[in-house]
RNA sequence: GCCUCGGUGGCGGAAUUGGUAGACGCGCCGGAUUCAAAAUCCGGUUCUGCAAGGAGUGUGGGUUCGAUUCCCACCCGAGGUACCA
């Protein structure tokens, strides 16, 4: 009988669903494994085959971890809410969640077809009302607490409350909003409710603030910074304005110390904590105060707080610069500058953050006319406006020292304002010197002749001294936004009295997102919900009415913001532990039994989103009780991408101008006349690389243009410039393994080719390839699907581990796959015949427990590629040595289980078993079938090998010299010269010098 | 610029602590089987050379009896990040 993947795989995929024989158990005598792939968000295209790179990674081990003698929780879900579902509403009216619904769906297919041991009986997902509740839920958590760095942790906002009333705040220590007032215990009592509330938002977790953001009219949205193509909307080119708006916000900056820390105490890839790391951005150094100049006839006297890192090189100040946006800028301005300040302000607001910050060559600024009070010299210090400051980061605003700076060298240059040295012994006339090690400080009054360290204690002494400064800790980390103006997301849990915001009891949760008729913003510019009309919070029935009831006295209206994509994402791996409790998030008891995730499997681009996001909110988790651990994840491993490979045809943009005639300039008629160019034909790529093809080309061309256009082929008369081509992605279906396109394929996929004339090469067309990220724009999308019908799931998973590291990007080839499908043929054919009462040979065990030694170091190390090809080497040895014994069989079917389960499965019931082989244990490796009592050993010349002896491994040193000695070959090899050294490694190698 | 990862045959890749470079698979070449094809099986396949031999893991150095592996400098590619003070 054939190997009929098609039926076994249906056959077994049917049996767990129908057996549940992944369904997990919260309390079990086995320890425990949590292994868990990053979900996926569910959208229209499919799964592609890149998606499952992962979730069969992850499904390996877990299987791996069950034949181990797990308790196995391995569950899958889907971060359901998402702009494409809400863009797709927009367009076609349709609800998003009838459109999620039917991709989850598909989703949910193909990932069955692929044979993963999920338990689906604890599937989430983030848009379902019933999981929503419980991120609402932690959003009023973190809403009814606050942080108190004396206890390094989250804490209710009650026991702050209750402080404020016995003390008033100052001698809380807390991480809080900077504008934050200093008040009395009798100013707190004596505060309006409506005051205490604004003050207690400047210390909840999660709280009400002006923040900037890209805002666009005609979206009536806001955009991300890589939503703005040169300062206008991506989508449409519509004016993008910096516009201040009140947004809910996280207090993640509260964290930033913990985040950082914790990053030692798990087992996560480098560049992963360092992109945490840098992100989080910590640099200790000093704030400095610097008091403004008053300019003449005023009164005000201004300070300027700035951070710098570098505060031993405060003598070298010579300027300061503000971010353009700055407070000050516009009190501190003189009449004269005023033009000036006001000109280059407006210029910059111009600009997209990210513009400023990604041009590093043009230097602009302008000057304030205004000075400020060196802290030291008492000298005058030029103030400066420039947008390479930036108003977000630390103060938006720096003492500027150009000989220790390269940036504000480059500014002091261009501005020729002085760059005085204040380093012993150093250069600075062609460049900034930025090297702390070898600084010694010269030219600053007490801080001569210190190294770098020294000099910057010193110089904090002297400024608390002043009064004018202290050592501080700045972080890049900001608070994160946690607002959207989108209709697809979770909706707050808050209502507004009096414009304060008013959390709606957990027990009247979950508060589900209302309907609308246009997921559009309104005319007004609210965000889509406000198009709602039932969304108004009735206090005394506890439940959303009308609009129309809205009295502000029990009828109050509800939030129109939704919740970031980020929201859902932040706990479900926690979620998935006890997923359908409706009276907590989850148990104590199970999570006290799962604790954390011990293998997390997901892609690098969510190293500083969800990663960064989730560890906040687990540690939150963790200090209100309600996490075991800290961190939620052991070990992380982050997937390649698999890239496609795209398809081009090339079409020539034929470009003919007329020569120009002698006296006889072109007048507009003649450019007129001059024939557009041609757009339908097509040259295969292999003409392109080649010049002199190039022109074989322009001469056997004519015939492609109609007789009218031929006249513009002559020579004499017209120019013709066929170097400018334009590739265009064609879908992959339509190119062959040679990249021959199929042309007839192609001009039928879209109107606008139907007519397309190819230049050939040999009678065929050559298309242009190039890696590049799979994606539906590109058409270089391959759909899991086709290779399962054509090959099957099992063939499909050894292939995408056998193509290289688990982490490392590689592009989607399918040429390779009737490889590891002639494997599983042949191996399937080592079944054909089970001997149960034969004794199996000496080299059949040593080829068995050969592979299992090494297929179990290779799923441990995560190098799933190299085990598919050891069982190759398995199948390859068992066929050669015609293997039928049972005993051999038993345990291999056991080992290719965790990769290819169907197959495996449908062995184990041939091999007589009537239950699943998922629980099977892993076979036992014995080291006694391995020891060898002699070795091929590589006889080598000066380090380079060039014949091998057999000799005993029993052998010794001398011995062995004296065999390898005495062989002609060496002789030979030696032609007589006397070696000078013989290094022979028993067991190893001999190596002869000379 | 900085950080991280990578560079090995025609291709994907292998090489456990420094010890036989190119396992395994694809592709290609040759052969068997077949009326033919598919499928299957056998042999070959880093380069160079008729061969003996020689060269060879991005480049140049170094350490070592011996380097894909360790050290130094550089080149190239990918990803991330940024006027972060």
């Amino acid at each position: 009988m054939n190997y009929n993947f098609r039926e076994i795989e249906a056959k077994w995929q049917k049996y767990w669903a129908n057996n549940e024989t992944f369904k997990a158990s919260n309390n079990s005598d086995r320890p425990k494994f949590y292994a868990l792939s990053m979900f996926p968000y569910p959208s229209g295209a499919g799964l592609h085959v890149g998606h499952p790179l992962g979730y069969i990674a992850t499904d390996i081990y877990a299987r791996y971890k069950r034949h181990k003698g797990f308790n196995v929780l391995h569950p899958m879900g889907y971060d359901s809410f998402g702009l494409p579902a809400e863009q797709y509403a927009i367009q076609t009216g349709q609800h998003p969640a009838i459109t999620t619904e039917t991709n989850i769906k598909r989703y949910r297919e193909q990932l069955d077809q692929l044979g993963f041991s999920f338990d689906w009986s604890r599937e989430v997902r983030t848009s379902d009302p019933k999981y929503y509740k419980w991120t609402q839920w932690v959003f009023i958590q973190l809403f009814n607490s606050w942080y108190n760095k004396k206890s390094d942790k989250a804490e209710a906002i009650a026991d702050l409350v209750s402080i404020f009333e016995r003390e008033g705040n100052a001698a809380v220590e807390a991480t809080s909003d900077d504008d934050t007032p200093t008040f009395s215990a009798e100013d707190w009592t004596s505060f309006s409710e409506k005051t205490k509330q604004e003050l207690l938002l400047k210390y909840r977790l999660t709280y009400l603030a002006d923040t900037e953001v890209n805002w666009c009219p005609a979206l009536g949205t806001v955009l991300a910074n890589d939503e703005i193509v040169n300062g206008v909307s991506e989508r449409g080119g519509h004016l993008v304005i910096r516009k201040k708006m009140t947004q809910w916000s996280m207090r993640i900056t509260a964290y930033a110390q913990r985040l950082l820390d914790g990053l030692d105490t798990i087992d996560w890839p480098l560049p992963l904590k360092d992109s945490q790391t840098n992100w989080i951005g910590r640099s200790e150094g000093a704030s400095a105060i610097f008091n403004v100049i008053p300019n003449k006839g005023e009164e005000s006297q201004h300070q300027i707080e700035v951070f710098t890192t570098r505060p031993d090189t405060i003598f070298g100040a010579s300027f300061m610069t503000l971010a353009p946006e700055h407070d000050l800028v516009a009190q501190i301005t003189t009449p004269e500058q005023k033009e000036a300040v006001e000109t280059y302000v407006e210029a910059t607001a111009k600009r997209s953050e990210r513009d400023r910050m990604a041009d590093v060559k043009t230097i602009s600024g302008a000057f304030t006319g205004a000075y400020a009070e060196h802290p030291f010299t008492k000298e005058p210090v030029p103030i400066w406006i420039g947008d390479y400051v930036l108003a977000g980061y630390g103060t938006g605003a720096v003492m500027s020292v150009p000989c220790g700076d390269q940036r504000d060298y480059d500014f002091a240059k261009h501005f020729n304002i002085p760059i005085p040295n204040i380093f012993e012994g150093i250069d600075i006339s062609e460049e900034a010197f930025a090297d702390k090690e070898k600084t010694i400080i010269a030219n600053s009054d007490f801080l001569d002749g210190l190294p770098y360290k020294k000099a910057v204690k010193r110089a904090i002494f002297e400024l608390e001294q002043l009064g004018q400064g202290e050592g501080k800790i700045n972080y890049r980390l900001r608070d994160a936004v946690f607002s959207r103006q989108r209709y697809w997301g979770e909706p707050f849990p808050v209502y507004y009295v009096d414009g304060m915001p008013q959390m709606i009891a957990d027990e009247h949760l979950p508060l589900e997102l209302p309907e609308v008729e246009k997921y559009l913003p309104t005319e007004t510019g609210e965000p889509p919900l406000g198009n709602a009309t039932v969304w108004a919070w009735d206090i005394k029935q506890s439940s959303v009415v009308s609009n129309q009831l809205i009295d502000n006295k029990t009828v109050f209206p509800l939030e129109l913001n939704t919740m970031p994509g980020w929201a859902g994402s932040s706990q479900y791996f926690n979620r998935y532990m006890d997923p359908h409790n409706d009276e907590a998030i989850y148990s104590k008891e199970a999570i006290d039994y799962w604790e954390d995730v011990d293998l997390y499997i997901g892609g690098s681009e969510h190293a500083t989103g969800h990663l960064l996001y989730s560890r906040f909110w687990q540690k939150f988790l963790f200090d209100v009780g309600i996490a075991p651990k800290d961190e939620f994840a052991k070990k992380l491993i982050n997937q390649g991408m698999i890239t496609g490979t795209s398809a081009f045809v090339i079409r020539l943009v034929v470009n003919i101008t007329k020569k120009w005639e002698e006296g006889k300039p072109l007048d507009n008629r003649t450019i007129a006349q001059i024939k557009p160019i041609d757009r339908n034909t097509f040259i295969s790529n292999d003409l392109i690389t080649v010049p002199i093809k190039i022109r074989a080309v322009r001469e056997n061309i004519s015939h492609l243009f109609s007789d009218e256009d031929r006249v513009y082929l002559d020579k004499e008369k017209y120019n013709i410039n066929f170097n400018d081509i334009e590739l265009i992605h064609t879908d992959v279906s339509f190119v062959n393994a040679s990249d021959e396109l199929d042309i007839e394929g192609f001009k039928k996929w879209q109107p606008e080719y139907k007519d397309a004339k190819f230049i050939k090469s040999d009678g065929k067309y050559i298309v242009r390839r190039e890696i590049e990220k799979m994606s539906k724009s590109k058409y270089n999308v391959v759909n899991p699907d086709a290779i399962c019908e054509e090959y099957g799931a099992d063939s499909l998973r050894l292939y995408e581990m056998f193509l290289g590291p688990l982490e490392q990007s590689k592009p989607w080839n399918t040429a390779g796959i009737t490889g590891v499908h002639s494997f599983l043929k042949k191996l399937w054919k080592l079944y054909t015949t089970i001997d149960e009462g034969s004794e199996p040979s000496a080299e059949n065990l040593k080829t068995l427990h050969k592979t299992i030694k090494k297929v179990e170091e290779d799923i441990e190390n995560f190098s799933f590629n190299t085990s598919v090809s050891t069982f190759m080497i398995c199948v390859n040895e068992l066929t050669a040595q015609k293997c039928t014994s049972k005993a051999i069989l038993e345990p291999l079917a056991i080992l290719v289980s965790p990769y290819a389960p169907h197959i495996a499965e449908e062995l184990w019931e041939k091999l007589g078993y009537s239950t699943s082989i998922a629980e099977a244990s892993f076979p036992k490796f014995e080291e006694k079938y391995l020891i060898e009592s002699s070795k091929e050993y590589p006889i080598s010349f000066n380090g380079k090998m060039r014949f091998t002896m057999e000799l005993p491994l029993d052998m010794g040193k001398d011995d062995i010299e004296a065999a390898v000695m005495a062989n002609e070959r060496t002789q030979a090899q030696l032609q007589g010269r006397t070696p000078k050294k013989v290094i022979v490694v028993p067991g190893k190698i001999v190596n002869i010098v000379g």
